[in-house]
Order: C-alpha cells, then structure tokens, then sequence
DNA sequence: TTTAATTACGCAAACGTTCCCATGCAGTTG
DNA sequence: CAACTGCATGGGAACGTTTGCGTAATTAAA
C-alpha cells in the first residue's frame, strides 16, 4: 500500500548493501566515519524510518508498552494514563491503551492482541470480573515485563502500583464517625477486586476501633463498579430500605460515587442531611457539584508515572529482575459539604 | 522471548509444509478436507495464534484501527471512543488509542507512528494546533483509509463525521436570546479548528438573524481548549473587564464549560443570575453541578460508531473509494438552571 | 494405453531488518 | 616474504507468514 523507503533502497543508492546500511544507521563501530556520514545523511534527507513491524519480528524492542484499563471514560485511568504517557514520551515509548469494560473475555482478547503486537511491556489494571490471571501469569513467565497499578493481584511477582487503599478509606470513615454518623454504610466495586477488599479492609478497621459494629447488610457490591447506574440505584434503594436507614455511605470508586450522588438526587434523599457521603473520586470538579463533595482523591497522574517508571526499568534491564515491590502512594481527602 | 506456536511447529508434528498448514489455516481450495480437520484441530488444540507482526510484514490487513484524539480525559472523546470500540469489536477489529494533548509535534509523532505499525485505518479528530495536514494527506494518498471526526479538514477528501455544530450554537444563542439576553459572549476553542469555525458561525447568525450586533469582543479563544483552567479563567476576567460586562455566555467545549462554571465560583460570579451559561459538554452528570447546568450535548457515542463503521467500510471495500460525504448528526439542547 | 486434467501437496521467494560469517585488502610482525 | 591482524564491507540466513509455481499421484478422457 504505501512503499516506504527500505534500507535496500537506501542500499541501492549509495551501491551498499543492506548489512552495511543497517549498521551504518546503528552507528556500529565496524563501519567507516565516511560510509557512515554517508548513509545518515542520505537516510536523513530521503526521511527515512524503520519498519517497525520488520523490527518486531526480528524480535528487538519497539519501543511500545500496552496499556489496559477497565475504562478510559473515568476520571482516575485517564488521568492515570495522562500519567504514563507523560513518562513514556520522555523515554521514547509509544503507549497503546486498550479498555476491557470490566469483562474478562475482552480483558483476555486485548491482552492477546497486545502481547501478540510484542509491547514491550503491559501496564494492567485488572477487570472487576478477571478471577483467573492464567493470560497473565502465561505472559509473565514468557519474560513480558508487567506492572500492575490500582488493581492488582498477588498471584503475579512483579512491580505493583497501589493507593493506600485500606488507609484511604479508614480516614473517610473515621471523618463519618468523628462527625457524628453512626450508622455508616459502604458502596463498593465488584467483590474479588484488590481495590475492593483493601477499602473495606480500611471501612471496618475504622468501624472496629471506634466500637460501632461491622453490619454486613450496609456493605453494597456493585460488580460493575458503576457502569451501570441502575447497579448504584439498586444499592442506594436496598440500603434506605433497612429497618435501621444508613445516615452516611463511604464510596469506593470514581463512578460510583457520582452515580449515587445522582441516584441520590432522583430519589429525593438529602445530601448530607438525610445521608452524608464520602467517595473516592478523581473528578477535577468535586467543588461544583450540589453539594460540593467531600472526596478521597488517589494519585492517579503519579501512580501512572511510577508505574510506567517501574516497566521501563525492568524492561530495560540487562539482567532479569525478580526483586519486587509494591509502592503505596498516599490519597488525600478532601472535606467539603456532602459529609 | 516467547517462544509462540508457530505455523512451522503444526507442520512438523504433523509432517506437514508450512504452505499446507498456512492454506489448511485459511481453507484453501487447494487442500484435501482430511488434511484440513487435521490441521485445524491440531491447531485448536495447541492453542495457535497466527503471529500478526509476520502478517503485518507481509502485507496483510491485521483488523487494527488507530484512534487519535486530543485528549482521553474528556468526556465527548471518551464516549466517542466507546462508540468507536463497539462496532470496531464486533467486526473483529482492535482499536488503538493515541492522544495529541493538542500538539501538532505529539500528533505528527503518534499518527506515524500508528501507520508504521500498520494500522487497517485511521481515525482522527485534529489537534488544535495543527495547521499544516501534510502528514495525513500523505498517508491518506498512499491509500491509508482516515475517516475524521469532530474535528475535520477539508484537505483531504474522505468520510467526516460531525455534530450539527452551527446549528447547535445557533439554537443555544437563540435559546439565551428568548430568554431575554442581550450581551452574549462565546468562549471557544482554537481559531483553527473546524469545531471553532462551525460553532461560531452559528453563534453569529443567531445574533445578526435577533437584531443583536456582533461584538469581536465578546469572542474569546482558548487555545488550550479548556486544558489550562487559567486560559478560561482569562478568558472570563477579561470578559468581565468590559465596560459592557456579558449577561450570559454560550461555551464550545466540555472542558471550556465546567472549568468556565469553576471559574464563576471563584471569582463569585452567580450563575445564572450574573453570568447565564449554556455549554457544549458531555458529561454524565449535568443535573448534579450547582447550578444544574444548560448543555448542548453532542452525540458522541454514535459519532463513533458512524465514523468506525465509514472506516471499515473503505478498508474492506474491494476497490478504492472515492465518492465521500459527511455525516452531520444531530446534537441536544437540555435546559437546565444556568441558563 | 497414452494423454490430459485434477487433486493435494511441497519448494522457495518475498516482506524489512539484523547479525553471524565470510571476504578482500592494507598494514604489521617475525 | 609468509603469516597474521585489523578494518570495511558483502552474503545470506533468520524471524513467521503467504503465495506463485512446480510436481507427484490419481483419475478421467481419448
């Protein structure tokens, strides 16, 4: 379709042949300054650009890393992604984003599609319905470098990108607790994500200390982590339905938690007078809204780049890596009206 | 690095040529049916995958769609993205995502790059810097099918899909008009741009078509597009300077719109009391700003899908395509309290 | 029975690049 | 002067796949 310049036409003009163009492009030190100068210039001025797709075959890096994310319509993966792109461009890597809607089949599907276009690398925040990681781990002991960010899995030994998750949602429940609320309820993402069991981990601990008893019933699962604004209206419905009505909820993702503001809305409940809320969300705008909401914002832009930072380094190293960490990055809660 | 099953492999454990398992593979007429099953089922069973950098390199479709817009984290893109991944999974293809963050350099950079990895196709909504389109209606005359979206050209002949920009601003303007405005000013985007121009014109014709004379003044642009809140900020203190101060502004973009309403409350503006607002945006959520805010939405989802399926429709056409239109849709004007 | 057609398959080139292995030549050493 | 070294370069295989062409075996037609 398009007959872009080849290293045989440069070859061809300059009567070299194409072992020596390839090395003189590569600056190998076998080749004479003038050949060099030679063919540079010459590459230069008839703009001349590897086929990348030639190079990914003969096995070399590319220079690209795969990025996969539950949804890019999101405010913590595009920030995120903001993030990993602001690293990646600096280092010469392109990014691919690819999205897996929370479904497990995609997840698998694009992850494929990635590897098999040899990324050099994959940046992966798991799907809430992803149980089993047999595509990843499959990948991983191939030698793909892999970061796992937010969403994480211990089943996998590499570097891992986290908030302070359990933290996060201890402080925003003792802020409930310390203003009065008793009856705290909890709306959180799909049940076997890391996310998930980190801030209930951090909601209970929070509930325990402060001598209010863990109630099961005022924990809602929304497996679509708010996709589906039916899932949040559903869970805000079912908890005022109790004998004993939450007086506050603490959200544990982006969508959710403006969905339930909006269900909140719809259903004519009162914010923070008949229910306080507290969420985990990115929005740039949490001020605007009515009421301004108190939120617990994650370093999205940072874990991004940490996480790219992480990749890169074991993607270039010389020697296999198998010493990992886990960094936690600090999130920050800010109090406005809504609680 | 990994060491996938290869064509080569199939052949060897069934005593087979690579040419007959590449046509048992592709049901090649040329191959006895006993042969095929064989090779088919070995195949299912060792879980083969045809490498699609070797078919890249060969030439071949590889079912991959390159996407860049300006920005992920941006409500319009990333419901357009959604829309474009719908129809692009079910016919098989993947979608690769880039962002120009409103650079020409970064759009010039990601587009190359995209076609060097050999996308089927391209499609693009233009970075509010670019001017000189050279590196598209090269790519465009070597036969790479682009299909633009939002934010077109007509540089380069081919299918664009758009939103009904000038009659949306037409019908928002008329709409603070009825209501008894009288000084309206336009905070847009980039001069160049054709969502700029299209937004604009309509923006003028409401005016000149109520008797209210158009004032240069009032026209304010962002080159940024909303992605530096101090531009908007600028934008509306210099708008508020003025000796006849604005009652009312209609705004071109999503970010434009919520960081303008972020602007208001800083600088204690009171919408719409002081300052009525209706914006293009595509938020979720535009019943929870404070005030609920006036918008114009665009149909992103379907610009999406429109223009994927437009896209898919010239790369598998059998012969080139040369009769193109563009696909205006229609957008949706919801009254809400700022304005 | 000979010849032609058909079927079912293999060989090898090609895509653009890298890289190991020559090869030729100049200069140096003994 | 033979043997070696170092240098600059070319030849060609390899990566995984497709595909044009060739060909053996079988079958059908003459």
């Amino acid at each position: 379709m398009y007959e872009a310049i080849t290293i045989k036409d440069i070859g061809k003009a300059l009567g070299l042949s194409t072992s020596t163009v390839s090395r003189a492009l590569r600056g190998s030190y076998e080749i004479s300054s003038e050949t060099k100068k030679l063919v540079l210039e010459y590459a230069e001025k008839i703009n001349y650009r590897p086929n990348p797709v030639a190079l990914s075959l003969k096995g070399r890096r590319n220079c690209s890393i795969g990025v996969i994310v539950s949804e890019i319509a999101n405010n913590f993966f595009s920030q995120a992604i903001n993030g990993i792109e602001s690293i990646a461009y600096n280092r010469g890597y392109h990014i691919i984003i690819s999205q897996s809607h929370e479904s497990y089949e995609r997840e698998v599907v694009n992850i494929h599609h990635l590897a098999s276009r040899s990324v050099d690398g994959l940046l992966v925040s798991l799907s809430s319905e992803t149980k089993d990681l047999s595509h990843l781990i499959n990948l991983h002991e191939k030698g793909l470098p892999i970061v796992f960010f937010d969403r994480v899995t211990n089943e996998i030994n590499t570097y891992k990108v986290i908030a302070d998750n359990q933290k996060a949602s201890y402080d925003a429940t003792t802020h409930l607790i310390n203003k009065g609320y008793k009856k705290i309820a909890h709306i959180t993402s799909a049940v076997n994500l890391s996310i998930t069991k980190e801030r209930l981990e951090g909601y209970k601990n929070a509930l325990t200390e402060n001598g209010i008893a863990y109630n099961e019933k005022y924990v809602q699962y929304c497996n679509h982590g708010g996709m589906m604004t039916e899932e949040i209206e559903e869970a805000l419905k079912s908890l005022m339905a109790q004998k004993q009505k939450p007086d506050a909820v603490v959200t544990a993702s982006d969508r959710i938690t403006t969905c339930l503001l909006s269900a909140t809305k719809k259903l004519k409940i009162k914010v923070p007078e008949q229910l306080a809320i507290v969420g985990f969300t990115n929005t740039n705008i949490p001020e605007l809204f009515n009421p301004p909401i108190t939120t617990i914002r994650q370093p999205a832009f940072e874990m991004g780049q940490v996480a790219t930072e992480l990749l890169i380094k074991i993607i270039e190293s010389k020697r296999p890596v198998t010493e990992f960490e886990t960094k936690v990055l600090d999130t920050e809660l800010t109090v406005r009206e809504s609680a």
